[in-house]
DNA sequence: CCAATACATAACCCTATGATTATGGGTTAA
DNA sequence: TTAACCCATAATCATAGGGTTATGTATTGG
């Protein structure tokens, strides 16, 4: 599946990612999971600054991209970080950033 | 209501950096420097896809990231990859990635 | 059943951005 | 000097995207 040299034509996967991790509320709202644990919605909607709704968004937008996960429990939805949907960004560098190989080849057993 | 500076602190490079890194094709052309090395905007263009206007600004925001050095000659403009632009894009996943940060501590040394 | 709660969607506004073609500003060459 | 060339910028357009308030859809509780 590689998807030859002709430059990177459809990864959506990895456009999603950057996409998603573009935005510094999205990054902010990504960090308080990542140090604080799974939080629901009005929990996060305290710290981000900006409306629920606008938070909503913002999850689903990073759910997409792999760099959260969702539980429901009754009316409440519960986000938490997946911290390894990061990988496809190591994979990039690792590809990409030919300096960097070397060092990023320690990393790529990280498939799971 | 005064912006949270705990975890919301104006991080410009940071937000350049995925920004820049944000869209395919600047994706792309970042990526021709690197595995080709040192190109001026018309060599970029031909293989970009895009108009020569186009790859002017993508560049221009690829240095503004810090991605990408340009060295004028005459009348060409030759743009290199600059890999330790990088930087910032590991230290957030590292300071903001709780798995990873034991596997991204040695690379923490690569500031300049 | 009814009200309050928790979240998602919808409708809307405004700015940012990717793309184009046209033009301008220097530089090389004839 | 003039013309061709290389690149950047301007003018323009369409769409994406972040933000808000308003509304909808379940779910819990009195």
């Amino acid at each position: 599946m590689m998807t030859d040299s002709r430059s990177a034509e459809r990864d959506d996967a990895t456009d999603a990612l950057f996409k998603a991790l573009s935005d510094g509320t999205r990054r902010a709202l990504l960090e308080a999971l990542v140090r604080d644990g799974e939080q629901n919605v009005q929990a996060l909607t305290q710290q981000s600054g900006v409306s629920q709704p606008m938070v909503s968004r913002h999850m689903a937008k990073l759910k997409r991209a792999g760099l959260v996960t969702a539980r429901r429990t009754g009316r409440e939805t519960w986000y938490a970080a997946r911290v390894k949907g990061l990988a496809p960004v190591i994979g990039w560098m690792a590809v990409h950033g030919a300096l960097w190989s070397q060092r990023f080849s320690a990393l790529e057993g990280l498939g799971e």
